[in-house]
Formats: structure tokens, C-alpha cells, sequence
DNA sequence: TTTGGCTACTTAATCGTTTAAGCATATTTT
DNA sequence: AAAATATGCTTAAACGATTAAGTAGCCAAA
């Protein structure tokens, strides 16, 4: 690179002093009372020369980098990628930038993450927290970083979070299924203590016994995260036994539904017919199924700009209160769950 | 956040001067000849303290930011998002961070955006240049801006660059179609000066020429990126039409054959009996379709390593000479050609 | 005529780190 | 014994920007 234009090379050929030409163009003429004529001249040289303030330096002085932290689980997963994008979006109209890095579900990944992020000075973090990350929170809380959690977070620390309503989505999800007339519905999630996971557990579970529905042990299955091909792949197979098959499966997210949609495939199950399906995120492959899925449909959007946007006041009032909000989805109805209606 | 702990903090508790300090906590103690008590005792301090060193002000002090800003064309497309990965590990093996955003395939969009980054003063670049951005390269090179494109690149102008070989691949893709003996073989692509894209056309027309198949100017439809939905439609209703259909569509990119298999599945269209298919790149739904698609994969892993190795090479060395990398693809082979031979 | 208050600037400290140069004291070499 | 070298540290400038405090000149009010 070309040696950069300071203010010192600015003051040299305004023939004034670098604090000046500092007040002129960060507009501060009016409080340091800077004369017309010369206010002219060095923006006129500012201008000729290409000055572009040093960031750096800046943050130096201000400590403040004017940047935010992303820890995403996955950023390859396209449900995280689009959050990362709004983020992205928004910040920069906030005149922020942002650094990220994926966890991948790992809390020691996330933990060396987020050092590296504080090292770089970041004014606060976004973060979607893995399973057995509650020290790493409470370690953020305790230094007073500001951060938002976004589709997770951990009821027993307050902390700002921007999530869904889980429980109310997969109780509507479950809902739909039984309306359908669906008697025997099965559920796939992860084996995880994430509360946001287990909310929907919950939101099946509920739907069941208000549906009048069996919710015997063995329709629900876990997978583990790091399993989850063969763990999904069992799962299907033990739902499909015995003398009662189960007769719609809910996902709890995409990458299960993945997983099990390409092995139902591969097992040639009819979708609806034999089994209906109702997914939680969405999933390009979703559209392109021959049955489209129906699916909850998360407002990625909104949640992006909402954690930018409370991360930011967090940032300018430290103390404000922490923010809690929950936003709604949408259940997208296509055709896995068939059109038969309860009798 | 609380007070970070800086030099001097542990300098005052050592008793010692900053210098001092800063030496050891370098790894300069050989050359600046520090004490070995001291420098033990230094060491323990800052490891009480859990002292982190501020980057910002390293930053500000050395000229470098051990930072990467990272401008792909859109990081919802898991193509790019993977790319994003590969490459913010990397950059994190090496002691980087990368900032990141998309341009949207839009040059304004794209220049905006390397400001940005430039003005956050990151060490070099890695983009996925999009259409029409030739003098934001040029720029670049005549700042000495150390950068290295990535997917694409402009044949006329000598830049870092990883890509792969499009024409071959492409050639080698439409020749498979032609092995499985079909006759009549279409292409989808974007209407762009992008000169990978139109590689992968010359592949294409080179391969039917040398299979002497017909290479009508029907054959070869064109889409916009902007409009990209009713203009897939539209080819796909006109590669259909007419005396001789077309039985073979060599789609461009995911992101085509993403539209056209939607399409081609609302039409009733059978795939590989009545339509054989090859796309160019990776997604998730290519599994999941009922005729799992035979695709042109890209050794993106590779790609992202390399992009940083040559990128933190240019940077450790600007008169290095320029690197230009072609990677090679492999074509993954499924079900969407069908089975049938070349009689 | 002194005091006060403008206006239009400059000076200098600061952010946290790095690093060349300096300065005692001690040890070795001639 | 004088000169040279080694040892172990400190001083201070620098990176580029910000900003409180200072100053000099001028005009008006007391």
C-alpha cells in the first residue's frame, strides 16, 4: 500500500495544526470555532488528497472499534449464513463492521472465539451460545460486555436474548399435524440440554396430550449432533416399527429433516401418504422435495436486525436493562402433512 | 467492561518500566537482554492480572491489523458461506480475523464495501469480484492493496487468484451427458460478461462439437441474475418446445438448477427419464431430490486454504509475484443422468 | 485604562504498544 | 590500568487521531 494521507499531511499543506483540521472534519467546527475560510480550504485539501481517517487510531483514542463479535453455530448451515447476512446488513448501516466465526456446537471452539473477538476489541458480541456455555455468559456479564444471545439462550442467566416463541411454534406445528388427522406423531430432536430444543419438546408434548394423542416414550427420538446420520437414520427405523408405525414425524430443525428426508427417500417412504412431515427452520431442499415440506418459518430478518439494534443500546447505555424478546414465527403449510382432516 | 489491563498496569506492579514489560511479553528477551528473575516475575504478573494485549494499539503501532476482509457475492449461498468458512479458519490458524460482507453480485454495491474494509485498514483481501468491477480491481493493484480472487477473475488483468478449471469441467460434464447418450443438451446460464460463467459455456459448446451434437443457439439460454425465476421458467418452457426438445440441461450454477428442478417438478417433468441433468456446484436439496442430481463439485476446502496462504504470502511479501491457482473439480455422479449408453 | 469576553487558532497530553537509543554498572580483554 | 564489551535496565519517540487547556489578538464594556 501507498503510504496513507494523515492529518498530520493535511495540516503540512493547510499550513495549520492537526488538532484544526481534526475539529473541520469531524464537523466540530462550530464548538472549536474554527474560521470559515480555513474550514473551506482543509476540506478542500482533505478532498485533493483522498484523506481517509485511520480507524485504528481512532479506536485507539476512542476505545471504541466500532465492530461486533459473531459466533455463529455454523455459519455453513444457511439458516445462521442468512442471520450472519442481516447482521451484516445492519450493522454496516449502523457504521459497524463485523468479525465472525462459527462454534461449530463446541463450546471450547466458542470459548476461544470469543477471546479472540474481546482481543480485537470488540464493542459486544452476538452469539447463538452452544450446549455447556453458561460460564463463557456469565464470564461476559461479569466483565460487562455487552452482547445479545440470538436463537438460544439459557433461562437461568438474564441476559439480552432474541429468540422464538418454541414452545407456542412446535405446539401450533404439532397441532397442525393432528388436525390432519395424524394419529401416532413422532418427533426427531437433538440430544441436548439446549433450552430452546427442549422448549419444543415441550410444545409437542403438549399438543399430544391436548389432541387426545398417545405420547408414548418411543415416539420421541434424540440424535446426537455429532451422530446425527446414523442417529436419524435409527430413529426412523424404530418409528417405523411395531404394530403402531407412527404416522407423521416432526422435526426440530432443518438438518434433522435433512437427514431424514434423504433416508425416507432412500427407503422409498411415501410423503404424506404413509408419513407426514413438519419441520422446524427452512431449508432450500424443502421447495425442491417432491412433497414440499411444511415447515415454522423463522423471522431471520427481524432477528438480525432486532440483535443488532438492542446490542447497540447495550453498547451506548451500559446500563440499560436487558431486553427479552420473543417473535413470533409462521407455520408454511405445503404439502407433507397430506389434506386429510381429523374426523 | 471493566478497565482492561494494560503494559503499564503490570509494569507499575512489577516495578519496572513498560519496555521492559513489552519485551518479555514479546519473546524479546534474547535481544533486549531482560533479566531472568524479572522476566519471570513479569510473566506471573500478567498471567495474575490476565493481561490480554490490546490489538487495536498494536495495530496502530506496526501498520497491521492482522486482519482479512472477506467480500463474497452472497454468504447465504451456501457456495460462498462454505468459502467463508474455510477461510475464516484458516485465516484464525494463521493469527488472523476476517471481516466480511456481501456485495450482492452489485459493483456499487462491492466498491462501498471495499472501503469499508480498506478504511478498517485490513491487510489485504479476498473477494469474489462481481460483474463490472474491473476498475475497483485495477485500483487496488495501483494502491499495492494486497488481494486474491477467489472463484472468479478478469482474464485481462494479472491478479492472485484460485480458481477452477471452468472450461474443463464444464467440458467434462456435458461430455458425460453425451456418454449417457443424449442428444439434444441445453444449458442455463447467467447473462453476464463474468468470465468463469462464459468458460463454462466454451466448455459446453466445445464438448458438443466434439460429440457432434447439435449446438443450436436454442440450446443455450441465458438468465438474468436479477430475474432469475421467470427467466429459468422461460428457457425451460422453451427448451421443451418445439419439434426436438431438449433431453439435457447443463445448468451454470446451483443457484439455476435450483429454480429449474423446482420448475421442472411443478411441470410433472420425470428427471432423468424424459430430462437428464448436470449442475454446476454443491446444495443440500441435490441430495434430497428424487433423482439425486449429478453435479460439478468444487474443491471449495481447498479453495479457501489457498486464497489465505496466498493472500498472507502477498502480504508478507508485496513484490512477490502473482499467483494464479486453477484447482481441479470432480464431477460427483447420481441418478439425474439415468443410465442409458451411448449405443 | 483595565477588565472581560470574543475569535481563531496552537500546544500538548492521551489511548497502549513497540523499539531504537541511552545510561549505568559489571565484567572481560589488551 | 585503561579500554572494550556485556548486562540489565530506562527514556522517549512513534503510530494517527482526539480534545482539554492554553494563548494571542481584537473589541467592547466598566
Amino acid at each position: 500500500m501507498k503510504k496513507k494521507v494523515s492529518l498530520k499531511d493535511i495540516a503540512k499543506a493547510a499550513g495549520v495544526s492537526t488538532a484544526l483540521v481534526s475539529y473541520v472534519l469531524t464537523n466540530k467546527e462550530k464548538e472549536a470555532r474554527v474560521g470559515k475560510e480555513i474550514a473551506g480550504k482543509i476540506r478542500e485539501i482533505a478532498r485533493k488528497l483522498n484523506y481517509q481517517p485511520n480507524h485504528i487510531a481512532r479506536s485507539l483514542k476512542s476505545g471504541r472499534s466500532y465492530t461486533i463479535g459473531l459466533v455463529v453455530a455454523d455459519i455453513s448451515n444457511p439458516f445462521f449464513a442468512n442471520i450472519a447476512r442481516t447482521i451484516e446488513d445492519e450493522a454496516k448501516r449502523n457504521n459497524y463492521t463485523v468479525i465472525f466465526g462459527s462454534s461449530d456446537e463446541n463450546a471450547d471452539k466458542s470459548w476461544d472465539l470469543i477471546n479472540v473477538l474481546l482481543n480485537r476489541q470488540v464493542d459486544g458480541l452476538i452469539m447463538t451460545p452452544t450446549e455447556g456455555s453458561e460460564q463463557q455468559i456469565k464470564q461476559l456479564k461479569e466483565r460487562n460486555m455487552p452482547f445479545v444471545l440470538i436463537d438460544r439462550y439459557f433461562p437461568g442467566i438474564p441476559t439480552n436474548n432474541i429468540s422464538i416463541n418454541n414452545f407456542e411454534s412446535a405446539y401450533h406445528a404439532v397441532t397442525h399435524l393432528a388436525k390432519k388427522g395424524r394419529q401416532r406423531i413422532g418427533m426427531i430432536m437433538y440430544k441436548t440440554a439446549l433450552h430452546h430444543i427442549n422448549e419444543r419438546k415441550r410444545g409437542y408434548l403438549e399438543a399430544l396430550r391436548d389432541h387426545k394423542l398417545p405420547e408414548k416414550h418411543n415416539l420421541l427420538k434424540l440424535a446426537r449432533y455429532s451422530n446425527i446420520r446414523e442417529d436419524v437414520h435409527k430413529a426412523i427405523d424404530e418409528l417405523r416399527s411395531g404394530r403402531k408405525p407412527a404416522d407423521a414425524i416432526f422435526f426440530a430443525t432443518n438438518s434433522l429433516a435433512l437427514e431424514g428426508l434423504k433416508y425416507m427417500n432412500q427407503l422409498g417412504i411415501r410423503i404424506p401418504e404413509e408419513m407426514a412431515i413438519v419441520s422446524f427452520d427452512e431449508a432450500e431442499a424443502f421447495d425442491l422435495f417432491y412433497s414440499p415440506v411444511t415447515y415454522v418459518q423463522q423471522p431471520i430478518l427481524d432477528m438480525g436486525k432486532e440483535s443488532v439494534r438492542v446490542l447497540l443500546e447495550q453498547i451506548n447505555d451500559p446500563k440499560k436493562a436487558v431486553d427479552h424478546l420473543f417473535i413470533d414465527t409462521k407455520l408454511v403449510v405445503r404439502k407433507s402433512c397430506g389434506s386429510r382432516q381429523k374426523n
